[in-house]
DNA sequence: ATCAAATTTCAAACCGCTTTGGATGGCGAA
DNA sequence: TTCGCCATCCAAAGCGGTTTGAAATTTGAT
């Protein structure tokens, strides 16, 4: 059932008919009810393909996902980033595409997408310093809303981000009231922008309060269990072995704390881990009271405010780039404690 | 530019040029040259959205994601699965569009996204026992591929699975050959098609060798770290506590494993951990040497799959359904051991 | 040189909707 | 009674491609 038959059933023109279904003033309410009352009755879908050729927009949002290098992306925080960008989209009549391409084929797909108008604009995931995509999306000027931030762009854009220097910082400094010193950094992949604001928390809070972070004690790379293990493992067996750590993931720090338990080390006692919990729907940190102590901050709420100030800026495109910086909590929880005396 | 503009350009009909790209025979090889020279060199990219008005093909598959009560779906392994099959259609120049719905709304979606044509075919995840989607989507008469399977179903569909039954049953056969006997089954949400699979398996394994699997020593749970601990501790905590452990998914076995290690059991040797790995990127089961004993199937390579199959059946409707059960490998890691003696 | 067949190209219809620019009719004001 | 203004509806022209049916041109055989 299309637009024309619909109007054939109801003898009236398809002209009518869209502006009734559509909510135009210069439709008598009576017919609008007629027209609406067949609608349903027939369930009558106008085709979505026919709207977007003759509107000349997509409805439609890209996320571009690239398979290899920066796999980092395609993490379990992506998972929930889209969950929550997903619910904002379908709140509003718009659909998500999701492009996984190979690396090298990135740069065209955003082209393509934008040049074969297949959507309205995208989203930029898992930004790194001086990141060429911005100014490529830029260029080709289609509205987009980056998921952090990247040091170094020339012009401003519109983002959504976590302060994860404040995090981190803040963080550093509760384990420096616990009385801790030699804390360890295992950091994501510094390449990664949030990964080198971070570390900057990380090492401001030290230097403020006097203390020289030691860069053996500074580990960064992708964030798995394994690799979060094998970090730990390095630093603990060295002579002057942390007594805290901060990890940049939950799952990282699951390879922290085995590689501690594996060692006989009680958490929050003998040592003591914060990460950073993305509030991953999954994976929980804890229920009433937290395992570890952690910043936390939701990634899937990212994901609907990216999505809201995407949608807006299609709606209203005249407008400056917006950011929105959100900070992240600081939960206690098991996983710390005082720094242990004799050590 | 658009069609039109380029054929006058080179002074040719947009027939022609239309039927130049698109490789119809009907056209002068000199002429095609000089066509698609010409489309290069203004990077020309036909509208997608055009052409899908003009085809009546969406060139788009859909994948739907219920938000909250089957949120078990919107855990790591999706991401993978996710991957995989985006691979499979921009390599087939598909769309993917992600529909993130309330519950409630899941069933509308599909019949929208039939009616409106947003699709040509749709992939469904996380199949229960008597799935009522199943034949909804067949009703709807839309080509749809099942990632895994509903016991119960009337119709034949088309799916991809793993084995199921078969991974968990040889596990156990494993463990049984170990010398344990009390065994326990961290499982998923038992209203899950797969986690049924699993538990048959399970079981059978236990009968067959004469062992009588002990109800209380069957958990199901949603895959998380806090459930598998919890399962495991109580355990754990009882008279007869069990020697080894069957998980359903890494992180459910690294909540067992938790409960473990607190309890100063060491893995390999005091109780054995048998998890399945669904081989996630980001999530490795360790490196060289597996960390888990494990029953493992690429998700990634099942998204793959899947998508091959959605566009197979796509392009040849007539065809009937097609079926793909993936054997799991039983991977051997350094999580499993004898029984220990004296127990 | 002639004509039928094959090759190459084109004009126009179409996909299903939106939107522009009237047409129509009813109404109150003059 | 007449005119202008609304309120309401409609025909037709897009949107940017694909595809049908026919025209123009070449080719090949006679």
């Amino acid at each position: 059932m299309n637009l024309k038959e619909l109007a054939q059933q109801l003898g009236l023109s398809p002209t009518t008919v869209s502006r009734a279904l559509n909510g135009y003033p210069e439709v008598n309410e009576a017919t609008r009810e007629r027209v609406v009352a067949a609608a349903k009755r027939h369930h009558y879908r106008p085709n979505t393909r026919a709207i977007r050729l003759a509107t000349g927009r997509a409805f439609a949002i890209g996320h571009v996902i690239p398979l290899a290098t920066r796999h980092e992306i395609m993490n379990p925080i992506f998972a929930d980033f889209i969950a929550g960008a997903g619910e904002t989209y379908s709140k509003n009549g718009y659909d998500m595409v999701l492009s996984v391409v190979a690396d090298e084929a990135e740069e065209q797909t955003y082209r393509d997408l934008k040049s074969r108008g297949t959507v309205d604009g995208m989203i930029l995931h898992a930004p790194q310093m001086d990141d060429a995509r911005i100014p490529l999306l830029a260029a080709i000027d289609i509205p987009f809303v980056v998921h952090g931030r990247a040091t170094g762009a020339a012009l401003p854009y519109s983002w959504v981000d976590v302060n994860n220097r404040r995090a981190f910082q803040r963080a550093t400094e509760f384990l420096l009231d616990l009385g801790h010193r030699r804390i360890a950094l295992v950091n994501g992949l510094e390449n990664m922008d949030f990964a080198i604001r971070r570390r900057t928390g990380f090492t401001d809070a030290m230097v403020v309060r006097g203390v020289t972070p030691d860069p053996s004690l500074m580990a960064s790379d992708e964030m798995t269990e394994v690799s979060g293990y094998r970090a730990a493992q390095r630093m603990l067996d060295r002579a002057a072995s942390p007594t805290a750590f901060l990890a940049a993931s939950m799952i990282s720090g699951m390879g922290v704390r085995r590689a501690c338990e594996e060692r006989g080390l009680v958490l929050g006692r003998d040592v003591s881990i914060i990460i950073h919990d993305d509030d991953l729907s999954y994976m929980k940190n804890g229920e009433d009271v937290p395992i570890y102590t952690a910043t936390r901050s939701s990634v899937r709420e990212a994901g609907r405010l990216a999505a809201e100030m995407l949608l807006d800026i299609i709606a209203n495109p005249a407008v400056a780039p917006r950011q929105r910086l959100l900070e992240a909590e600081l939960i206690i929880g098991q996983s710390t404690g005082p720094a242990p005396a004799r050590v």
